[in-house]
DNA sequence: CTGCCTGTGTGACATAGGTCACAGTCAGCG
DNA sequence: CGCTGACTGTGACCTATGTCACACAGGCAG
């Protein structure tokens, strides 16, 4: 394969000794897939290691009823840190990876991929990304635990600019609620003048008085 | 101060350059704490690396009533993943860390923990652990985002052996929950004939019954 | 023995959030 | 122009969980 766009969008791949760069091409395949095709899932066990090259893969953890939960995503140039734990703990998925918009990935047997561990440049890749995720994480344990969801809406909407384009089922699907709620709570914020609403569109008019939201209600 | 407790736990500090020992050895302080000593917390800086030399840190995030939800506890011989975390990331902590029972640990300078890092072994240690708990984080996220509290409390339970010697309060505090909820849910076990209920104790009569609980419910 | 402190049982109540059902509304397409 | 399907608004209702208040029990100290 061509790992010319592979090593565009990941760098350190160009640290490796000939032999390992060599390895990975000879091995690794490209994947082109649709939006929403399910790259791994709970329970399965992992098959290779993911470089996203276009696209995003978002990984969530779902229940029952169908409703999830996002738990991070993996964009190009990232790795994915539930990949890499599987790998390093020979343990199977638990969470859910689906395809967010057409995505390009290149998939590295995992044999190689222990190989490319071995090297440090490779190495603290893998684990700047393992700490910062290991944060969100906790962040996100806060949220669910603890926070309403007029709190986790707001914050969300301050995350995205200040017009967002999204309907309102993409919202609660973000936050792991229903539409119902989230229709409910915007109303809210819009008699409260915090935000004006159209479809599939939410402009943001206040947005102190959302970080007012965000941290007490 | 005295090494040999210490390689004791973590074995991978025999397999360091002398020049590194030594420097541990300078530059680490050993405290011992009482019990419920905090050991850092939200938004604190992160001053150095603690190894666990006897007890235990609880690791919890806080809401403002006061609840608390454990996310990991740090044993004898084990590493604090989110010390590590914010030491790599140059982050402040993002829970609350304090001792279970009266803990002895040392602490090693961020300096050099750094240094540290960059021995192949050490790096193992910490990352082994990393992709460990990151699972665990992944299955808290998912409890409390979609389990019942019944389901949890039927799991805390049957992890803790035949008979579980604590107060309704204490399981509630595992929980991030309520003394009330645990006590009422308790009684509903009883009376199903899963545990019986004793003072500060809880013995568990139908393991099956409750792993049924903690299934579907 | 008495009284107290800790742990437990329990009812009344408030609230958040999810479920169901259905009615509007708007844009694009045939 | 009118249909259709996606998006949104909304009310009725249910359930899980938390909050408050207080009663009861048992062991231990004085």
């Amino acid at each position: 394969m061509n790992t010319a766009a592979l090593k565009l969008l990941y760098p350190i791949l160009d640290q490796l000794p000939p032999a390992l760069t060599q390895a990975l091409a000879d091995t690794a395949q490209t994947l082109s897939l649709p939006s929403g095709t399910v790259v791994f899932d709970e329970l399965q066990p992992c098959r290779g290691f993911p470089f996203v090259l276009d696209g995003a893969i978002r990984v969530v953890k779902a229940n029952a009823n169908g409703r999830e939960l996002p738990l991070y995503r993996v964009l190009p140039g990232e790795s994915c840190i539930i990949t890499s734990s599987c790998l390093l703990g020979h343990a199977d998925y638990n969470a859910r990876g689906t395809t967010e918009g057409a995505t390009t990935l290149v998939l590295l047997p995992r044999d190689i991929f222990d190989q490319l561990l071995a090297q440090p440049a490779f190495r603290n890749f893998v684990f700047a990304l393992f700490a910062e995720r290991m944060a969100e994480l906790m962040q996100l344990v806060e949220e669910v635990a603890f926070k309403k969801l007029d709190q986790r809406l707001a914050g969300l909407l301050l995350g995205k600019g200040r017009t967002v384009h999204a309907t309102h089922q993409q919202l609660a699907d973000e936050l792991g609620s229903v539409r119902e709620m989230v229709s409910r709570l915007l109303k809210g914020f819009a008699e409260q003048g915090l935000v004006r609403l159209g479809r599939e569109q939410v402009e943001v008019l206040d947005p102190a008085g959302l970080r007012s939201v965000v941290a007490a209600s």
